[in-house]
DNA sequence: AAGTGGTCTAGACCACATA
DNA sequence: ATGTGGTCTAGACCACTTC
């Protein structure tokens, strides 16, 4: 593989390291380099795209931490073999059934600013009399219902219904809350009537119970969502990661 | 907060960044800063502690990496306000046990060496003729059954059956095969009638399921393990990080 | 011995926040 | 205006892998 040094633009207001790591994730994945083959050294990177090697590492563990790399100290960064999706992170149901090759859609059941519950008033850290947006869904994967989502968001943060699209979370990223951090409390369960209803099928039959409370960078709860699918025909896949994968 | 310019010692092999983060770690669960307070800023460290501002940000990624602080640019970088435990990553059943506050037991149920099934061999990578290790356990929490446990291991990795410690993780960590990525699939079932007895539950009963497939940082397979959990008494914990949070 | 990633320095300029 | 984090450079030495 060869860079030339006018793909990096200094004029551009991205900075460099990130310019860097999408040219080489494009390369890697217009098939410039195979699984298991060496990307070329830092220093040979430094030479071609006219770089300091702290930027060029820098590039690398953007995409070692999306999982595209590894570094194997003294012999050189090569590309993984994983089949896996690239590096998205806290999807949402719709990148979700996607990435599987399904088609997703949603039955909407509620869309609606209202005054938060107690339990709700504490997770999402709101002042008092702030009020929240509910947003209940049933959603279907491959035409079949497979989910019953309900979402709760300060009104701080979605000010205006209208400005929902398909995706909550395109929308808050739009919106300056992307989520980064969160925590999900995941449990087996047996369907209520009201749910076996909705998903069509039999009360008292297994579902997966998933609370989600996501935060933005500064710590902020963004959004407290309840699920609940079913619990034969999903399967919640998770992929870890260590903390200190890149630093 | 005065760090003394003698806290980090070149000498020592261990790097200074962690050598720093690991100082700065200790002070903040110490109660030397309040959650929410601001640490002294990325120059004052330098000069407190005699590095250079690279060494000093690679510190403070680290923590950040853990969850225990976050940047504001322009502003200066806080300790996070989550009461939570500090960045442990694929924490084993015991560690987890801990963290709750309850203490945990083991029934060993099987500890020995057996030629893989044929899923195994595609799960673990094996080369042909390769034998596995076979681990299963009843898990305890509070004396209670809590999960039962079967981890299976290439046995080039666990050569020795009695290097095994307590901790699986542990073990793993120190013959240098330290699982650092990893895949899980969860989902909601009902127990079969060996489980329910194991358990101490009726059969029929709700019973969350965990697969995990954990590698090393060369991509090796380390160990392939299914569980399944008490339903009634079991939430399934999950933090999420986005994978830029540090870089 | 040569090449690779791992660590580290001492500067510099920019964008943003706070006052 | 000052201080903060965000980016970037051009070197250096070390530890490890490969030949």
């Amino acid at each position: 593989m060869m860079f030339e040094a006018t793909i990096l633009e200094a004029e551009n207001s991205t900075p460099l390291y990130i310019q860097l790591a999408n040219h080489l994730r494009d390369h890697i994945h217009a098939g410039g380099i195979r699984s298991g083959s060496a990307i070329p050294s830092e220093r040979d990177l430094c030479d071609q795209v006219g770089a300091s090697r702290v930027t060029v590492r820098k590039a690398i563990s953007r995409l070692i931490a999306e999982g595209l790399l590894f570094r194997k100290q003294g012999s050189g960064t090569f590309v993984s073999s994983q089949i896996e999706a690239p590096g998205s992170f806290l999807t949402g149901f719709t990148e979700e059934t996607d990435a599987r090759g399904e088609s997703a859609d949603t039955i909407w059941m509620m869309k609606s600013v209202a005054k938060p519950s107690e339990e709700e008033q504490v997770m999402l850290e709101l002042s008092q009399g702030e009020l929240v947006v509910r947003l209940g869904r049933v959603r279907l994967a491959s035409g079949e219902p497979l989910a019953i989502e309900h979402a709760v968001i300060p009104q701080s943060i979605l000010p205006d219904l209208d400005q929902l699209g398909a995706s909550l979370y395109a929308t808050l990223e739009l919106l300056g809350s992307r989520p980064v951090t969160g925590t999900q409390k995941i449990r087996a369960s047996l369907s209520t009537a009201t749910e076996a209803a909705l998903l069509s099928i039999d009360e008292g039959t297994e579902i997966l119970r998933i609370e989600r409370l996501t935060r933005r960078a500064d710590d902020k709860p963004v959004e407290f969502t309840r699920s609940a699918y079913r619990g034969d025909r999903y399967v919640f896949v998770n992929k870890l990661r260590g903390p200190y994968a890149n630093i």
